[in-house]
DNA sequence: CATTTTAAGAGACGTGTCGTCTCTTGTCGC
DNA sequence: GCGACAAGAGACGACACGTCTCTTAAAATG
């Protein structure tokens, strides 16, 4: 706090604010994460956090979306269907993991409009996987409806946020290979008996 | 907070307590909900509720269990497998309406091992209702995989959860016909070609 | 029935965080 | 070089936390 002469201002402040907001959240978690504790790591005062963000969920929600972009600007395409579900299921976990499910709790509690954003994005890109799998014949069609579509990705979902045990390897190929993909056949041979 | 004489003790007092925590969620909700709220709209001190809780978490969690009971007590067996899993989702939805989706998470936030157990009561329901379905021949087996007996549940779960949406009455049957039913025929017809 | 034990009613206490406010003073745009 | 802007710094009242003390009903004991 010692105002040293140099005075950080727009973007470098707010990197030193973002680094600060990690650090604390790793080593307090969300519900003990305060405002004062991210304004007192970060070197600043706590009107410059109130100044961008009106509280703790709105600054945990600019940094998680700063950290890594939306899968929206990277969907995979493998080859086949499996791996690309797959991929997305990786990436969920991988941020999931690197979050935690006291912070994902805590948000949804105090702002119940960010997760609905992340399911329709969601949602375009396991549209976008099963379009291509369509074209190359994998499935026979990806008219599908929007609970099938997100199947794999909202189970997925449940276990990360539902279960307190690490997540286990073993869960997306459980969930793909013995829900998802079958459940997509099912449907191929009920609509060309 | 006059002590008027008359002093309230053993069940008496705990239901007072009950009712001004049903009385203050609803009033303030969770994220706002405090020992002090309820202490003083119970007419009782602090210290009697620290007595008996721990914390807010343990007091709405204790308020749950007593409020409606655990399915377990009741499971459904109305003749059919479609309607008993149906019959399982409506508790379920009847439930988190009471309670609301904020309460939800800020429980989860505070006490991760709160739903598992929830979890595992409801595998041991859809067990019993799987065994009567696959006894009664509606389904070849009822030995299934974890993930699968509580797919249902565990997607009507998700849909609570994460959606701010009141759910849709549509919600359950889309799930159960969609997607559940023809995931269990889908294992029918390859465990029997 | 008298006595002891338990816990309810009441509220004070120190602590921590909230969100707002004020003040001084670097830093940037013009 | 000057004026506007916002960062650094910290005081502020409000509130809830969880603990504590004290008195005194109400139950348990014998």
């Amino acid at each position: 706090m010692a105002d040293t002469g140099r005075r950080r201002r727009g973007a470098e402040l707010e990197a030193a604010i973002m680094a600060a907001l990690w650090a604390e959240l790793a080593e307090v978690g969300y519900a003990r994460l305060t405002m004062e504790g991210v304004a007192a790591r970060a070197d600043t005062g706590k009107q410059v956090l109130y100044r961008r963000w009106r509280n703790r969920a709105e600054l945990v929600i600019d940094a998680l979306r700063a950290e890594n972009g939306s899968i929206a600007d990277n969907i995979p395409d493998t080859g086949t269907l499996r791996s690309d579900v797959l991929a997305v299921l990786d990436w969920t976990a991988r941020r999931a993991t690197r979050i935690g499910p006291d912070v994902m709790h805590g948000v949804m509690a105090e702002l119940p409009d960010v997760e609905p954003d992340a399911m329709t994005i969601m949602h375009g890109v396991l549209t976008t996987i099963l379009k291509r799998a369509a074209d190359r014949g994998e499935i026979p069609t990806a008219d599908l409806p929007d609970r099938v579509v997100t199947l794999a990705s909202d189970l997925f979902r449940h276990e990360l946020l539902l279960t307190n045990r690490p997540v286990e390897p073993s869960a997306a190929t459980e969930i793909v290979d013995g829900i998802y993909l079958p459940l997509l056949l099912a449907r191929t041979t009920r609509q060309a008996p």
